[in-house]
DNA sequence: AAACTATGAACAAATGATTGACAAATATGT
DNA sequence: ACATATTTGTCAATCATTTGTTCATAGTTT
């Protein structure tokens, strides 16, 4: 069913150019890894083009995370592909920092092309700078340094009246694909996990906070299905129960109803068959926490915390 | 009901002028891939002109994304379109990733696929035969033969009761996301266009019909700015003559408020810089059939037809 | 007649290869 | 701690290849 990955992937047929725009490395460094280390030694062209395999670009993803996690390129050039993702597996684990953590040069640059993008209302602009900076951070990185930020800084601006009303709008429609897209992207990934649902119960409206839980919990492993906003109670126990969701994510970010939510999120608890796993999140959820005591349910208030929460689960559950 | 891909695409019927301008390549570029390489040999009538297929189209479309994503011309002519497929579903991903291909392609057995997803409420398989069928079917017949069927089904499912709201709530979602999804790919494809504002009025809710207008706009060649749903006049004038608009795509769908939403328009019409091209989309637009006439404004009322007068509004532009 | 199309040749811009040099960061020896 | 050496990413200059564009000429459509 799916397609044969050998016939294609052992191919030589990616351009220097290609190659660099997928594993982040120039075509500079990656023409002198291989005059200077042998590190990848590509075929040619009859015209001498360099032309890469499919290994070829992971074995340099490997050498860049090695690198990023403090090895030296001379060291490393030369090893097997088995070998080097060795030493990248110990490295990663070793130092809880390892990943690639940005300075603060580049979420800056990314940050205020992402802005500039907003302001001459440029969705191709803005596209392009959110795919950047998806390629340049870590998922972790994309949402806590930068995008997080960047919500913030569209309500301010908005709020200060420096941007319209309308910027405002295209600039979340647009974070709202990015955001869509990775989680698609992250989901292709994943096979299995435990079943995780996220929504929020009437009245309630769209929140892109929402969305980025949604990416951290798959980045986790859960397998999420997400039904939207303004969910009647009663279909989300209806959902849990069929997708055996081993936990469910309710998000509230309106003051309103807050007493009529309240009575929902309790029925919900004695009538899904997962009781244990209700986690609230969302700007208002700390109006909640009598209820959560109650329901022994879970505030979150933040994505970090957020992230923390969802990793003990899985923990658990596993 | 449905057709296969086959049918009529298979049918060698477009002058090169019109493939050009559906696929952003310019005619002296096919001309010269076909001399080069043999990218694509077309038939060609009794006095030698070329006459494309819809397939022809499609693999243009696709060599185009390929280049775009720093591929040559030289080395990517010859392949298959599914070789060309993989191989630019990978560069756009930015990160090699195999794609599930189903070995069927009738556009019955994909719609089966979807609705099976749907009523068991398996995000995980709806997305993939969403993306199966894009893989499948030419971008029009995905929409036109494929989506625009799955979502009269949904809706009228969801009606007869046999589908529940949250069925019909996030497979909707599914959809949406896939429909952005391939929004952002068009729009990476496309560097230039002339600008097209898309948006609906206050009082309007957010269709999946005014998605798919968005990705035939893309498809013909126009560089489209979705402003969302429920946007005031005023703020849709201001971003029309931001991006220096050259049409403006109105969607209503809500029978509400039609005098009011008459008057916008007017206003619009007489406010906006480019007050040629406003064409006006959705279920209710049938309502405004004498507005359009006093504001010289055009109705469309299915994809069909709003994919014939975007053409042709292209054409004048250019 | 005006607009569109076909063909082949020529040109120009972009990209890649190669080599060498440079500077910042890191390592090493005393 | 300091000076020296090594490592390594970046850049520039030069040449070759690739590829989009333009032009001139001639045929076709409306």
């Amino acid at each position: 069913m799916t397609k044969m990955k050998g016939d294609l992937s052992k191919k030589p047929r990616h351009l220097i150019q290609v190659v660099g725009r997928r594993t982040g490395i120039s075509s500079d460094v990656i023409r002198a890894w291989e005059r200077r280390y042998g590190a990848i030694i590509s075929e040619r062209t009859e015209t001498n083009r360099r032309l890469y395999t499919d290994d070829d670009i992971e074995k340099l993803t490997l050498l860049r995370r090695a690198i990023n996690a403090g090895r030296r390129i001379g060291d490393i050039a030369n090893l097997s592909y088995d070998d080097l993702f060795e030493l990248v597996m110990g490295d990663e684990s070793n130092s809880a920092r390892s990943y690639a953590r940005p300075n603060t040069g580049t979420v800056m640059e990314l940050f205020d092309e992402a802005s500039t993008a907003i302001h001459e209302m440029d969705s191709n602009k803005l596209d392009i700078s959110l795919a950047n900076a998806i390629a340049m951070l870590s998922t972790t990185d994309f949402l806590m340094e930068f995008l997080k930020p960047l919500h913030v800084y569209i309500n301010d601006e908005c709020n200060r009246g420096s941007i319209r009303y309308i910027q405002e709008k295209f600039a979340k429609l647009c974070i709202r694909n990015c955001l869509s897209n990775l989680s698609t992207k992250f989901r292709s990934v994943k096979d299995e996990g435990p079943s995780l649902l996220i929504g929020s119960l009437i009245a309630e409206y769209e929140n892109l906070d929402t969305l980025m839980h949604i990416i951290v919990a798959q980045n986790i492993g859960w397998n999420v299905t997400y039904v939207g906003n303004g969910v009647p109670h009663d279909e989300l126990i209806y959902m849990a129960n069929e997708i055996r969701a081993r936990a469910m994510i309710i998000a509230l970010n309106t003051e309103r109803d807050i007493a009529r939510k309240s009575h929902e999120i309790k029925t919900i608890k004695s009538l899904a068959d997962q009781k244990d796993n209700i986690v609230l999140i969302g700007k208002q959820s700390h109006n909640y926490t009598q209820l959560a005591d109650d329901v022994k349910a879970i505030i979150s208030n933040d994505l970090s915390s957020f992230r923390l929460t969802m990793e003990r689960l899985y923990g658990l559950i596993r």
